[in-house]
DNA sequence: TCTGGGGTCCTAGGACCC
DNA sequence: TCTGGGGTCCTAGGACCC
């Protein structure tokens, strides 16, 4: 097999935070250190959770109820993103510290490539895994869990190994034991489908796997489950990627209405409510959209969608929900039962809506996304549904279930403690009755 | 995990072109 | 109109991740 005299091991680190959302609670309110912690209380479901949570029996996407009943001195919370962000943050810079290669995974997990930089931090790769594992821990005040490796899937597997609180370290020649001891489907990109695939030729730990040769790999598997397998035999093909992510190929929304619906209205208002929302978003990475797809999912998770090419980009949701008002009625099944409705943005490009205009659509095109920067500063100011348009009206006022509401309230004491309620209004677009 | 929400990447196959 | 070969672009859908 041909390989190049230059590909040195590399040595590359994975971060995890622990609990992360629930620890992150934590360690900004220390009262609740050693209580069940949970998070999710928004839709209802338990999305992160403590320790000692896990010890009572809670599990991840367990209902409200049911950890009630099992646990009652639960503390539920709602999801705080932009809380966790900044913990986010921390961490990351932290890890940079050692080393400008850093890539941001996720909100709770990093990769540095930390190769070469024994004799500049005159330490070996152990100690800098422990150093920055130390600096987590105090500073951020809960813990993470490390994995060192010579690929970042075997930086994983690292970091999954003992947690929490772990840090393990799987030099070259240590790979073979970690395999035998994990089962293939506890490896990174390799899902269900794959899994049960690999079993039915006998393969079931990921050390069986790497026995397969790479013909036969390259016959029975496509590209990715070859660089896993590259990856998980200690040949890096993943490069810490440490340009920061500033841009998105898709922005989507969905959600999930309870209860589900057969009114074609309040459907209809439920998808303008996304296209606000994602439009949101799409001002805010100053983007224009150029494909939408919308799509609804019925009670029994079936979907139907249909796409819409827009003639120019637009950051606009009234543009938008007029096309899917046109689109509407052929996705929509009169008689359904839907549970859920959602929209995607695709085929994103730069926003450099400051030509001048030659068209009388443009100037009109123009005075709207004026109206919308309005929007997103009132929006920064009073909340984000503090407007909305007169086609989400529906989807604004219908009252959720239970636990959506407290949390609204919740959050709301949380953020601006003493604040008077919000003034809520809708904008009747244009006098057009989108 | 009787099922929430937001993403990315890859592949196969069709359309179209020379 | 048929046959043969090769390339690119696009789309739908699958699989996976956090």
């Amino acid at each position: 097999m041909p390989y190049s005299l230059t590909a040195w091991p590399r040595v590359i680190l994975h971060v995890d935070g622990d609990c992360f959302f629930a620890a992150c609670e934590i360690a900004r309110r220390p009262e609740l250190k050693e209580k069940p912690v949970v998070t999710g209380l928004e839709r209802g479901i338990v999305s992160s959770l403590s320790y000692e949570a896990k010890a009572r029996g809670v599990k991840r996407a367990m209902s409200f109820q049911e950890v009630k009943r099992i646990c009652p001195d639960v503390v539920f919370l709602p999801s705080d993103y932009e809380t966790y962000s900044l913990y986010s943050l921390r961490m990351s810079s932290i890890i940079r510290r050692f080393t400008p290669d850093v890539e941001e995974y996720s909100i709770d997990e990093c990769f540095a490539d930390l190769t070469g930089l024994q004799r500049p931090l005159h330490m070996n790769y152990t100690e800098m895994a422990e150093k920055i594992k130390a600096a987590l821990d105090s500073e951020l005040g809960f813990t993470f869990s490390v994995g060192l490796a010579p690929t970042k899937v075997l930086a994983k597997l690292g970091s999954k190994w003992q947690k929490p609180s772990g840090l393990t370290v799987i030099s070259g020649r240590d790979i073979r034991p970690y395999l035998e001891k994990t089962e293939i489907g506890k490896i990174w990109g390799i899902g269900p489908q794959t899994t049960a695939y690999l079993n039915k030729y006998g393969i079931r730990t990921a050390a069986q796997f790497i026995d397969k040769d790479l013909d036969w790999v390259k016959v029975n598997l496509t590209k990715p489950h070859q660089e896993i397998w590259q990856e998980l035999r200690g040949e890096l093909v993943y490069e810490v990627d440490a340009a920061k992510k500033s841009s998105y190929g898709s922005i989507s929304k969905t959600k999930t209405f309870t209860p589900p619906s057969i009114e074609k209205d309040y459907i209809f208002s439920q998808l303008s409510k996304n296209t606000e929302n994602a439009c949101i978003k799409l001002r805010r990475y100053r983007l224009a959209v150029k494909k939408i797809y919308i799509f609804l999912k019925t009670q029994e998770f079936n979907y139907q969608g249909c796409e819409i090419k827009l003639l120019r980009p637009t950051d606009n949701p009234v543009e938008i929900i007029r096309l899917i008002e046109k689109n509407f009625s052929t996705i929509f099944l009169p008689g359904k039962q839907y549970r859920a409705s959602g929209i995607v943005l695709s085929d994103l490009t730069e926003n450099v809506s400051r030509q001048t205009d030659l068209f009388n659509e443009v100037v009109t095109a123009e005075k709207i996304s004026k109206i919308f920067s309005g929007v997103d500063g009132l929006a920064k100011r009073y909340g984000k549904h503090s407007l909305f348009l007169g086609s989400s009206l529906q989807a604004m006022s219908r009252p959720q279930h239970r636990s959506e509401r407290q949390t609204a309230a919740e959050r709301k004491q949380d953020l601006f403690r003493g604040e008077t309620a919000r003034q809520r209004l809708a904008i009747p677009f244009l006098g057009h009755a989108v």
